[in-house]
DNA sequence: CCAAAAATTTGACATAGATCAAAGTTTGTT
DNA sequence: AACAAACTTTGATCTATGTCAAATTTTTGG
């Protein structure tokens, strides 16, 4: 484990996107996998006329690039100012194969993501848009819960990382709709917004309530 | 490779299930971890108020169970009669450690689960009804272009697996639009039905069109 | 073969969210 | 500081899909 390590520090170099950059455009190919240092991208499809969805948001310590695969099949695009810790595919895929370890912890990342992508059709599928609004909140607050280690019944606060558009596109509405449903959650007393970008949950059971899930909080479970 | 398929043999059963019955439900222990041979399956998601989504269509050579955790976040359904080969998970598991090509067999499937997951949200969050139904059908007339080695300009019949009800929680929509949808492909010619659940599609690309994907076909890719 | 249950279709109507439009706010640049 | 560009909010209206209802078809079990 401890070679390990050493073989991945003598493959791997920093690499840095500014906010807004594409890392890698569908059909491209891709020489290196990463991991997000700090900052935030996303994945992202569209269809021919325009419609785009967002499949994946990629936060800090997630990882970026298919192992076995060049070609890129999504968009990729840094939202923030980024900062990636980039591994040459080559003697990646070569430790892949001498390193038990590395593809263990490679399968456990990517049924995480695919519990995660799972989570996200149910609300794609069947949450309304305020419950889809609610539900984006409630992911970003309890990451910052992990985080910061606050107690469950404290006020949460942080930024959001996209624009109301970035999150029409992750949720399946419209902008319009997002600012909207936003508006009626800080009615509700549901949250606060300090400017456009920071929001304030004062209490996590409430905005989980009105993102319909179970109340033990079933989202990234 | 040929002493692993021994270790595998030694610890697989195998069991069936009845078309409706439940394989696991969510909050249950699954003791097994299994591939599909033959039937079809679900993952599915229920809210509090009983809204469904379907996240997983489990076809034969699927796998079923996540590695690593007994405790089940779904509800497995078998939707035809299914047959599984089980492996008993504690030996399984042990194998995953003694056994690195089986871990990247199963990280490799993983991927290709996580991108068809990430294809659908795409359906789910930006297609319409009409283009949803279109793109189910194209996942299941090119999966029985693969099987079946037709060419590719050939018409594709097909059974549907899944009922009205079935296919509108695969597609966040409700029964009686499945049903309207299906009317309206059937009479533009875009496919023909024998029965309720026999489709013939005459022509795949005019299929693939209607589903709005590239011309390239890219779901699935 | 018949009756009951399940699945499907179709119609009439309601509504959540999209679309179109315009005003207001924030951010970045020189 | 001032202007332009980007982003956000809000209003008015439209429409795709949901909801409710009833008839029809298919499947299942005795």
């Amino acid at each position: 484990d401890d070679a390990e390590l050493n073989a991945l520090d003598k493959i791997k170099y920093y690499k840095s996107f500014a906010a807004g950059e594409n890392i890698a455009l569908m059909g491209d190919e891709m020489d290196f996998l990463a991991s997000v240092v700090n900052g935030v991208a996303t994945l992202s499809q569209t269809l021919e006329d325009g419609r785009t969805q967002m499949v994946g948001l990629l936060l800090p310590s997630d990882f970026v690039g298919r192992p076995g695969r060049k070609g890129v099949i999504y968009d990729i695009q840094a939202k923030t100012d980024i900062l990636l810790c980039c591994f040459r595919r080559e003697p990646f895929e070569e430790l892949m194969v001498t390193t038990p370890h590395i593809v263990q912890r490679l399968l456990q990342m990517t049924l995480d993501e695919l519990d995660a992508a799972r989570e996200w059709m149910l609300v794609l599928g069947r949450k309304t848009a305020r419950e889809k609004i609610s539900s984006f909140f409630a992911i970003m607050a309890q990451r910052h819960l992990e985080l910061g280690k606050l107690s469950p019944t404290d006020a949460i606060e942080f930024d959001l990382p996209l624009t109301r558009e970035g999150m029409s596109d992750f949720l399946g509405l419209t902008l319009e709709t997002v600012s909207r449903q936003i508006s009626a959650l800080k009615k509700d007393g549901v949250i606060e917004m300090v400017g456009k970008r920071h929001v304030c949950v004062p209490n996590l059971q409430t905005l989980l309530e009105e993102a319909g899930d179970d109340s033990d909080g079933g989202i990234l479970s």
